[in-house]
DNA sequence: CGGATGTACAACTTAATAGTTGTCTACATC
DNA sequence: GATGTAGACAACTATTAAGTTGTACATCCG
């Protein structure tokens, strides 16, 4: 029944709506307060928090505490496993990609993060 | 209100499923009928065929016609969207994975597929 | 033709998601 | 201490998703 809880599941699932996405984006480029995200969207600062806990729960985003602020910043290295994910299948899909699955792993051995069991 | 509609939402809300995860890495070595993606799942065939569906959505899956068979077959295009969009945001992130992003440039470059159009 | 097999379609249930409004707390300023 | 601002929590609604059962259709085989 509950379908979504594993790790990949959870950053797929959080990259799978517009609006987180544009919010991943925005912070890329530094640490955001929840207004400062909400500003473009056309969207009440309730919504634009339930977008952040996915982005948290998810592990991408981590929040910190600034007087009655909760900056948002980004947590990078989740995004890891994804794309590890699809690079290691469609290595398999066509072996024209083995060398990007090499570079993947040359990263992830120069940076390391967490585990990434087959599926 | 209708949340999930771009070509890039598909594509992660697709991958955001153990199953259907499974059912990809079983394509990648080959075309498999329902059944035999069926096999490894305690899961009804109507419910394999709804995953199906859903991954055709998504344009990771092409299926085609052979006799009372109907042959799934993997599209991994369809990829390159994803780990696209994930590679360029975490570029800005951090500098150390330019490399990574001009990988994918030159990639894509020789095997040209469809439009990356930001988020 | 008749039965078995492979897959799809429809209806239904349950649960999760995305959004809303309304309210509450925390801090800052005056 | 009152007011304004930042953000969270709760309850509700509507839509979508994942699973089920039941059935229909098409193709192969005897």
């Amino acid at each position: 029944m509950t379908m979504v809880d594993d790790e990949l599941s959870l950053t797929f699932a959080a990259l799978a709506d517009p609006t987180r996405r544009a919010m991943l984006a925005r912070l890329a480029e530094g640490d955001r307060t929840v207004n400062e995200l909400r500003a473009p969207f056309d969207l009440t600062q309730q919504a634009i928090s339930k977008h952040l806990k996915v982005l948290e729960r998810a592990g991408l985003v981590s929040r910190g505490r600034s007087a009655q602020y909760r900056p948002c910043h980004l947590e990078p290295e989740r995004l890891d496993g994804a794309v590890d994910w699809i690079a290691r299948h469609r290595r398999v899909w066509t072996e024209r990609f083995d060398q990007l699955d090499e570079h993947l792993e040359a990263l992830r051995r120069s940076n390391p993060t967490k585990e990434h069991p087959p599926t």
